[in-house]
DNA sequence: GTTGGAATGTCAACAAGGCTGACGTAAGCT
DNA sequence: AGCTTACGTCAGCCTTGTTGACATTCCAAC
């Protein structure tokens, strides 16, 4: 599996590009990164005895809205089993509505209440404010390098997932 | 706390730089990254009965040889109990040596053995594998700025951890 | 020296949120 | 009519986070 101690590909443009060394820093970077990226939000779940799956339901539903529970459990990545246990608090909570199909009565489509909605914008401003402060600090540049590594990290099912999300934004 | 629908700050360089979509789209790439970031190390682990917390502590321990139990602690983020459960099976296990330390015989000094080594080296190659084709497919420069706004999502706490790692590196 | 507080690490118990497996129901499809 | 699909649910398991209680060790004040 190794490829030995290093893999100097881009000759000219940088020595050390792609030295194990090169590629155990972006790792522990991801790491670390990953965890500031989840903060702000966990905090304000936890005030509210929510955590960070019921974030991400809440997400792609606001993101795409009267999405299916099928569709949603493709885009997370989890079983039907887990999903149903956060939908369920969400939807008794009141954050949620679960309407039935009129095409396919076996559909349930998903949308947010207007307290969901409340509580998205909430998540979503405090990890935007965190998304723009590094984005700002970084410069629009290094954002570009950013997005297209992350986009060439992701396993082909996401990024179908990602694309087709990105694609239907405005 | 919203800033309203967009900032756009860097004027001439990128008129949608820093709009909420854009912030959006950041947010889901990252969501969707550090699934397949994860997912090579997970499959390896869940074979052999461990998680991603042991990767975790297998990684800082082989980063830093010899480190004590709170130093792994302040790294991670965890609680001490939880971080000792994952200590405890990787020790009996015979992957990792806690040695009482010499000076101060409170604290236990953390070394992996050469099995413990070996599945490290596992672990991180799958890993990089993936993090060098990211690499390879989004160029040197793109690197570059993936790092820059990694670094600038961390916490000031894991900054200083992630730059002190960084830094001892050859 | 002794002793009390701080630091370090361990044990126990609980919760969130993953997972598998089995099953029920309703609706669509052939 | 019978198979498949979409969804919900129950039961039970595992990992990994949490808090609380406790033992050991060190150090500094007395």
């Amino acid at each position: 599996m190794s490829e030995g101690r290093s893999a100097q590909v881009y000759s000219g443009e940088s020595l050390l590009f792609l030295t194990d060394e090169q590629l155990r820093q972006g790792i522990e970077a991801m790491f670390f990164a990953y965890r500031g990226f989840t903060a702000d939000p966990d905090r304000i779940l936890s005030d509210k005895g929510y955590g960070r799956a019921h974030h991400r339901a809440v997400h792609f539903i606001n993101r795409a809205p009267g999405t299916t529970v099928n569709n949603l459990l493709a885009i997370l990545g989890v079983t039907k089993q887990s999903l149903n246990r956060v939908l369920r608090t969400l939807i008794e909570d009141g954050l949620v509505e679960s309407r039935v199909g009129t095409v396919d009565k076996r559909e349930r489509h998903l949308f947010l209440t207007q307290s969901g909605k409340e509580l998205e914008a909430q998540l979503s401003d405090a990890q935007r404010a965190r998304m723009r402060a590094a984005y700002r600090d970084a410069g629009p540049e290094a954002v570009a390098g950013f997005r297209q590594v992350l986009e060439a990290m992701m396993d082909g099912d996401m990024r179908r997932s990602f694309t087709r999300l990105r694609d239907s934004g405005q």
